[in-house]
DNA sequence: ATCCGCAACGAAAACGTTTGCGTGTTGACA
DNA sequence: TGTCAACACGCAAACGTTTTCGTTGCGGAT
């Protein structure tokens, strides 16, 4: 087991200091053409390779950035995770990731951990927990120390920084519309509470198509799932929880969901009652997952493009970590900064499948 | 913008050297009392927290350990790197992720990156190509510098380190015998190219069940599938691949199948071609994701246990990372621990679903 | 002979910790 | 009064780099 060779090894093997060695490897022509081959031999020879910690903290920077999510067994956080990395290495950065559950104290754990020195930014979309007690102080801490956040997918206004989302409005707008514009006069929504901004801003979208197309809103077609429904553990409580808003409501003609798994759910149920899809009943849900693809018939979807929303996370964290380095002054460049966050807007896209007409 | 206070810092304010901050900090009994008292006030006030990268710089190791696998967007790798995210987090471990992307350079490419300094030991995956080549020179290379190796579901013999597999052998065997027991006599094997070493046991096992039962095996009956036709856009090939594979051999009345893909993807085609299932048709698939569960009918499966393989692999190589820092006494430990390194099998097990009588 | 400049290299600080050792100040005890 | 622990703390090295600022030696110009 021969350890890793360092500068001051070179050195000493080469009887020169350890400057000379640095500077040998770097090209600088301070160095002789004589030694400097000598010492590029020599490393090469023994695959010296500059130790990442200790260029971590010369240069204060660790040159890898922390990933925060709630859940990684999820396709779209996992597309956004690859979404990152890509864009990530390609840039010379490594990612780290942490995964809060969905609980608030996991994240500030998490977040504590990776703050002190371990990453130079973070990405992250913030757990229900968090959400639902509206305490963001550990982002607000974080981003006073000068680490800055880029939020995706789960975002809160009053945080300063980038954000990176998808148009749940208009995505799930123009999702009723199709509905509507296919003869449907009876749209449910399949949601969950409130607290969950996309879930509020995809509700949003489903009611403001509806009034756009005169067509009055009625309170019983809409379905507020429990979270806990999500679960593995709980698919056939969702299921009957699900059934049951369907015979209370037996001329529903066509349903919105503002996830996967309740479409794919609601489907499912609406065969065991009978109806034909799309014939009967058209559905429509939120995310573009496996599910979707596979289900039968195929589910007509609203993609969030999750590859993509990592891929423009990571330009912006990476963006405003390399302004950070170029400008030494520091007052007024905060200023400035604070007035350039960057919210952009991953388009959606309907992918239109075998569920609807 | 504050950043993080240093101890140098609350030194200087307080007039006291370093090395007494560190020792008050550090509760230890050096210290007055009152100095110390003082110093975790002032330090608690200003929230301090050491510095993770100059901490890993001077015990010589990070507290992280590397995931290295070829894709994220798969429901089994993601299941796996929750689990070691999991026991890591318990035991006071980061994890930092590198996807290969099946590929055989970005695997080398990102090992190296990784291995010099950022982590104390690496879990992975091999990529396909990896495994094609049969080149593992960068695996050997980074274990002989004293960085461990786990390594997970796709394993060789030739590297010696610790690995974490499932009894795919035993697995197939069990869900062949199971559809033999249930009365068929046709079992079709739809599987990969035999480099994937997981895919060769998967069919021995079938090979074996079959033999087992005195039924013997017709080439015929056996589907080997390019890896290409499982990526995204070609699932249309991939389903009349298999469609022309059903029309070849109308006497199938099974169908085992390596992957959950395969599997779902038969079950269509046997669908489209009339085929009742289970009544004319029974189909078990390996792995146990999202689609075997939502799939109509549901699909049985054999199950990996993606998470615990990998708490398993977590703790073996947290495991062996103590235990390297606990011995300072070289040549021999190097010795004895060659000896020492384990197999853990995570049992499959049989989950029966609509799939199957 | 003196001075200057340049090439080629070394010493040391710095990043933020921990820790072995040295040192000064007490108090007790002979 | 002198000796010696015990106590409380500081110095400095070390981890592995990069980089600023010397410091040599030497050839050429004056």
């Amino acid at each position: 087991m021969r350890r890793k060779v360092t500068l001051k090894q070179i050195a000493k093997e080469l009887d020169v200091s350890i400057s000379t060695v640095s500077r040998a490897l770097n090209n600088s022509k301070e160095i002789g053409e004589e030694t400097r081959q000598k010492i590029q031999a020599f490393a090469k020879f023994y695959n010296y390779k500059p130790n990442n910690i200790a260029l971590s903290l010369k240069n204060r920077k660790t040159k890898t950035i922390g990933i925060l999510i709630p859940e990684i067994v999820h396709h779209f956080f996992s597309t956004v995770i690859r979404g990152i990395e890509i864009v990530a290495n390609q840039r010379g950065y490594n990612v780290i990731v942490g995964l809060s559950n969905e609980s608030f104290s996991k994240e500030v754990i998490n977040m504590e951990m990776l703050a002190n020195g371990s990453i130079d930014g973070f990405i992250l979309s913030i757990s229900k927990e968090t959400l639902l007690l509206q305490d963001y102080h550990h982002f607000k801490e974080t981003i006073s120390q000068g680490i800055p956040i880029v939020l995706f997918d789960r975002v809160v206004n009053d945080i300063d920084c980038d954000k990176v989302i998808v148009d749940d409005f208009k995505g799930s707008y123009n999702a009723v519309k199709k509905l509507i514009s296919n003869g449907c006069k009876n749209i449910a929504l399949i949601t969950t509470m409130d607290y969950v901004s996309v879930g509020k801003l995809r509700t949003q979208g489903y009611l403001q198509a509806l009034e756009d197309s005169k067509i009055h809103a009625k309170g019983n077609l809409i379905l507020k799932l429990d979270d806990g429904l999500a679960l593995e553990e709980h698919l056939d409580l969702l299921e009957t929880e699900i059934e049951e808003f369907f015979k209370r409501n037996t001329r529903i003609d066509a349903i919105f969901a503002v996830n996967e798994l309740y479409a794919v759910t609601a489907m499912k149920v609406a065969r065991k009652l009978d109806f034909k899809i799309p014939e009967d009943i058209q559905i429509i849900g939120f995310t573009d997952g496996v599910l979707s693809k596979h289900a039968r018939p195929s589910l007509t979807t609203i993609s969030q493009h999750g590859q993509k929303m990592g891929e423009q996370a990571a330009h912006l964290l990476i963006d405003r970590l390399q302004l950070d380095t170029e400008d030494q002054d520091d007052e007024v460049v905060d200023f400035e900064r604070d007035m350039n966050f960057k919210t952009v807007v991953v388009e959606t896209e309907l992918i239109e499948r075998e569920s609807t007409k």
